[in-house]
Parts: structure tokens; C-alpha cells; sequence
DNA sequence: TATGAATGAGACTTCATTCAT
DNA sequence: AATGAATGAAGTCTCATTCAT
């Protein structure tokens, strides 16, 4: 017997989240007080804690945005039938396009505080890297399978090729937080050459001479 | 003036650096108290005020960490005669070294701590720029001495690739300090790879069928 | 006018009474929150404050337990033609079967709640005075009673008699709640010792001797 | 190398702790707020927080006055030749006076607060239990003293003497704080009385009638 | 130079009470 | 009569910084 609906407690939910990411991405985590949110948000110090147990509870929902990752992994279909290595562009562009997207902004800086965070709050660090693993292992099934078609040099390691496209990624985001000229094309551009030197490279990917490097 | 030496000072303030690299590394800056700081240091609170202004001061002195980023660099001569590309190999072992060196964990954090307070410190944001672009403009130099002996293929936009392998290498300090796995070899590899792929690539890096993705 | 049978209305004051007796002994008065008596009486927020104004009505009705002291009293006839010692010994064999009485366990401790309450409370402490007053006056008048009737010495002070076996109970009733060892045997064996001997006593209650220290 | 002495630490200890006993003998624990006994001591908020770690530490510093019980026991000596009766009168009016002494008022109170508390923090109820513990020993064993020297009736039961003399003074207690009409000399008259009454007492302290209340 | 006690603004959170529904 | 979401003042405690010594 709640009082209100469902879809009003969850509009109360995203007044907050939306305004502690307005907080958040100006001011950072710590540098934000309560206040900031209430006062953003429009409601009452208590409204705020009925709808949140603690501030830290804002800012794991924020620095964990499940929404974002899988708004981006839908742009590629799970359809088994397509060519691996379209959706695997596919799925570059749409990085691509929310890296650069103006109305991402304020997640994008969020999520570079929840980098931060995630060295030392486990629940943080549990939610940044669960949000990492779903595009690598999306990635890394997509060049499976094009090895599996033979479209992809077979001694790939496709884990390593998967996570060095995720590094990519948040190091784009970084420039781009940081306002470092950052031009679509050319990251797509050379992602897209990147994907394609290493679809067709002949030397293995973990050669023994380097050997000696590893701890 | 001074009652004592410039060598006293000098280790007084690497006292202070040290014990706010360990207390940083572990709790992030904003986690940190002074009382922290002092307590590690082994000095007093007045003592820690007259060799930094405030606790800002602190962090972006720690933030900013001009020395690491020389060390590296300096892996690399300046020797004009040697081959581009294999200097370009060498910066990315030093690199790779430097991120799995056990003794530099605590550097990895607070770097990472360090981006984060870059979005709202412009002092500690124009220190990390500055410290990404020193790399970014040797590795640009070495592809464009490369371009011109004919090693790198010259419709390449150095730039764009300096870019690329900064922002892989930022990619791979996250995971390393999230304690992902990571392994030298495999990462060592895929660069390697990476650079050969893209110095033979024929495709321009900024072709023409992308310009739609730009905003 | 009103909507619902007084019968509801009791039944609805005494489940928050209830449930607050509960929070209170558990808790003491001002660590039990509202939400606590809320929760624990099953109604809501707007409900238990349609039947009391305000949680220190909740407070006073529960630190001044008119109905308890009357129980007890009751035990004891008000048969002026019956013994008024064996009288006085049901009285305190009442007390002492209410002190060991697990049923009353939370009563007890709410009470010395209400103890603590009486010092900065008037209403509560009127109320906590009006308890003990009662059976003050019944062990008084019990003792007038014997006096007449040559059973005690004319010499005793019935009212300071009174207040000191008063005294005694609510000290019993505090080790009583700290869960000291408390024998029931060995208290009114006691008590009855102290009434024999204080009946027979040939001492005044008042000696000049002691007028020294009188303040 | 402390920058104020030992007794200067305890000079603002004890600031605070006349403070907060000023406090919490008018409103009670926990109606007193830390600002109300900042406030009053004159000192400012972190200083408080100096010197004690919480609130609740300050409450058991005044809930368990160990002072005042010391300060009363050594009110009878402990010369093992002296007489036993005498002693126990001696502290019988030590406890007498202190309870009437204008002084000693706001004590009074704030251990009336502290029984309230004991319910309820375990470290409070311990330091009152070892409050009374200290009184009743000696009591016990003066007693017992008095038995063998034939001084006191042989089948007494000491304990439950000296926890009988125990609960009269804590209800002795409770009526002055409560500005009940509280006779020094009338409470002494009557525990003299009980005292002696009790030592020549012929009827066991646990007779068999009263087995069936026993629970 | 060096100390560390002291400051006080501001942090997060709770909770008795109200009132639109 | 009854609900429970909302309020906002007030609570406890922290912490970067200062300054008398």
C-alpha cells in the first residue's frame, strides 16, 4: 500500500541521480555536499535519504551507470548470422559516438571520478569493472567468431586484442574529459586500422622473445 | 635567511611527499586528512604548513609527478641517427616496464586520483596534460622521422597515432591498478603489432567514408 | 461524531501503548524513535498520532502506570477491622512477587526510565510522585493503624518508616533491571526482619543525638 | 613532548566534565546537545573532541563517577581493630550527608540518569554495577566482622544485608532528587535502627514459609 | 624553525511532526 | 479515519588551517 506509484518514485529517484550527477561532474564526489544535491535536486534533506540510504549510495548508482553500457552494447545485435567484423565496427562507432556526444558529458566526467573511486571502495570497483567486462566479452566473442570464419588471424589472442580496444576507450574518454582536441574520424579511423592490422597480422600475439619483460 | 640547508629542506619535503604518496595511494585525496600526512611523516602539523602552503599544494605536487614522466622518457635517447622505430619499440618496453614495476603501484594510483582531480583543478589538468604531451610529442617526432626515411607509411597522421598509443597506455594503467590481469608480454605484443600494422597500413588514416561520424 | 466505538479506540491506544512499552524498555525513551513505535504497533505515522498528541504523551503515559500501582495495591483489602502488620506483609509480598514477575520485566525498566524522565519532565514527575505517594500512605496509615492498637511502638515515625520501605523497593526494583542476583526469599525475609524489629524497636526514630547533622 | 602539561589536560578535562555535568543534570543526557556543553565550557567544538572521543564518552565519565565512591568509602577506615558496627554507622552517615549535601545535587541527579542509561549501554551499566559493588563489600565484610566477633546475630545473611542497605540508599536517592521531604536525621534514626534491629535479630534472614514465593 | 592545541565552519544524517490524498 | 511521503531544524562529529609558545 505505497502512498505514491512506482513510476513517481522512480521520477523522485532520477530527480536526485540527475541532480547529483549535475553535482557530481562539476565538483567531483567529495567535493560535493549533500546540500549541493538537495538544493540541485529541488527536494528536502529527507526526501533525499528516503529514496537513499547514504550519499555513498548516490554515488555508487553514479559512478556505475549499468544504463549507459547497455544502451551502447545494443547498438550491436546479438545476431549470430552477421559478419563479426561489421558489428565489431559497428560497435567502435558507438563508442565513438557517445565519447563524443555532448549530452554525455556530464557521465563521462562522472565516470573518470568513479575510476578514481573504484581504488577504494570495493562496490565501486565491483560495478566499474562488471561495466568493462560486457563490451570486452562482447568483443572477444565477435573476433572468435571471425576467426572461426577465418576472417581473423587465428593466432590472435582475442582477450588481448579485446582489452586493448577497452584501454582505447577510456583513454579517448580521458582526452576528452580533459578537453584534448579529439577528433571522431580520426579515432575511428584509426581504430578501424587497428582492427584491420591486427585481423590480418601474421606475428603471434605474445612472441617469446618478450618474455623477459613479464613479472 | 634560511637556518638550515636547501638539502635539509629538500628532505623534509620528500618526507612529506612520501607519506602523502602512501596515505593518497591508499585512501585518494580527498579520503586523506592532514592528520593522515602528519601522522606518517613523522613531522608535526606546523611542520608540514612550512614546507607547503596547503593541502593542495600536496596534491598537486603528487598529482603532477614531472619525475616519473622524465625517467621514462629519457629511456629513449636523443640520438637523431638512430632508428626511429625501434626507439619508438623502446619507449614502449620503458612504458610497459614502468606499469607492471611493482615499486610504482603507489604512482599508478594517485595518477589515476590525479585525472580525476584534473577535471575540476586547472593546476593539477594543465600538469597532466603536460605530462601526457611530452611522451605524445617524442612518439609524434619519432613516426614523422620515420615517415621521412620512408619507414612509416606517409599518409599516417602521427599525431593521431601518438594519441592513440598515449590513450592505450592510460587504458592499461586503469586495469593494472584495478587489478585486472594484465600481462606484459601480451600487452608488449599487441603494441608491437599494433605499430607495425599501422606504419605498413595503406589505408588513410582519416578516409573519406567516415567524415559522416563527425559532429 | 467520532467514526469509530471508544471500544476501537482503546483497543488502538493501547496497541500503540503497547508497542511503545516495547521500544521504551528496549531502548529508553528518547533512543526509541518514532518510526520504531510506528513500525513495531503495525499502524502508521498518521494513525498513532491521531490517538496521542505528541511522543512525550506516549512518554508520560507509560512513565506514570496508574494501573500498575493499583494492582498492587488492591492486594491489600481496605478491611479496617483486619490486622494492619498482617496487612502490611501482604503489601510487601505483593511488591516483591510484582519485582520478580517476568511479565513485568519491561514495565520495570520503563519505569526507572521514567525516573530519569520525573527530573526535567513536571508532568511525568507528578505522576511518578503520585505512584509512590499511594502506597506511602497505605504503609502509614497501616502503621497509625498498629500503633493504635498497641502492635508498634508510639514511638516510631510512620511516615519516614514508609518512605523507607518505599526506598527499599525501588532499590531492589534497580538491581532488579541491572540482572543482579535478587532473591525474593532473601528480600522479604529481610523486609519482614526490618518491620518486626522496627514494631518492637525502643529507639525514637528521632534522636536528639543525630540533630547535628541536620542540614 | 606534549605542548601542555598533564595538569593542564586535565584542567580542560575537568572543564568539560563540570560542563557537561551542568548540562545533563538540567536536561538529561540526551535533551543535552554537544553544543549546549561546548557552549558552557567555554571551550569550541573540536576542543571537546580533544578530549573525549564521542558524547557517549562523556556520558560514561559522569554516568560512572568513581570519584564520589571512593571519596565515601574512605569515609571508614580500614583499620581491621576498630569496631565493625561503629564503622558501618560511620559510613552509613557519610552516605547520609552526602546525599543531603547541596553540593552533591547535581551528582545525584546524573546518577539517576546513569541507572536510566545502565539499562541500555552495557559500559555504563558495568561502571554502576561496580559502583555499588565497591559499598556493598564493605559492608559485607563489616558484617561478618561483627559475627565473629559475636557482635552480630550468626544466621544474618551479610549479602543480603549490605544489597538491602544498598537499595535504601539509591531509593533515598531517588526521593531527593525528586524533592521529596528528605530528614537527614529521620533517614539515619531509622537505618541506625534497622541496623541494630537487624544484628540482634533472632528470625533467620530466609525462613521456610516464604520458599513459595521464590520464583 | 618547530610544535600541537585550538578553532569553527561545514560535513552527513536523523527524526518528530505535518498534510495532501 | 487513515496513510506515508515529505519537511527542515537540529544532531554529532571532522578537518584544514592557525598561532602562541
Amino acid at each position: 500500500m505505497p502512498k505514491i506509484s512506482q513510476a513517481q518514485r522512480d521520477a523522485r529517484q532520477n530527480q536526485i541521480l540527475d541532480a547529483a550527477l549535475a553535482c557530481f561532474s562539476e565538483n567531483g564526489f567529495h567535493q560535493t555536499g549533500m546540500a549541493d544535491i538537495v538544493k540541485r535536486s529541488g527536494l528536502s534533506h529527507g526526501a533525499v535519504y528516503l529514496y537513499f540510504q547514504s550519499k555513498d549510495d548516490i554515488i555508487e548508482a553514479l559512478a556505475v551507470d549499468r544504463h549507459r553500457q547497455e544502451a551502447i552494447l545494443s547498438a550491436v545485435g546479438t545476431d549470430q548470422a552477421e559478419d563479426p567484423i561489421a558489428a565489431l565496427r559497428k560497435l567502435v562507432h558507438a563508442y565513438a559516438r557517445w565519447l563524443t556526444d555532448p549530452d554525455a558529458e556530464r557521465t563521462r566526467r562522472v565516470s573518470v571520478n568513479g575510476w578514481s573511486e573504484a581504488l577504494r571502495n570495493e562496490r565501486v570497483r565491483a560495478g566499474v569493472i562488471e561495466g568493462i567486462d560486457a563490451p570486452r566479452q562482447m568483443i572477444t566473442n565477435l573476433i572468435e567468431r571471425a576467426q572461426s570464419r577465418g576472417l581473423w588471424n587465428r593466432d590472435a589472442n582475442p582477450d588481448a586484442i579485446a582489452r586493448t580496444l577497452v584501454a582505447l576507450f577510456q583513454g579517448f574518454l580521458l582526452q576528452k574529459v580533459w578537453n584534448e582536441p579529439l577528433d571522431i574520424d580520426v579515432i575511428v579511423g584509426t581504430v578501424d586500422q587497428m582492427v584491420t592490422a591486427l585481423a590480418t597480422a601474421k606475428t603471434p600475439t605474445k612472441p617469446r622473445k618478450q618474455r623477459a619483460l613479464e613479472r
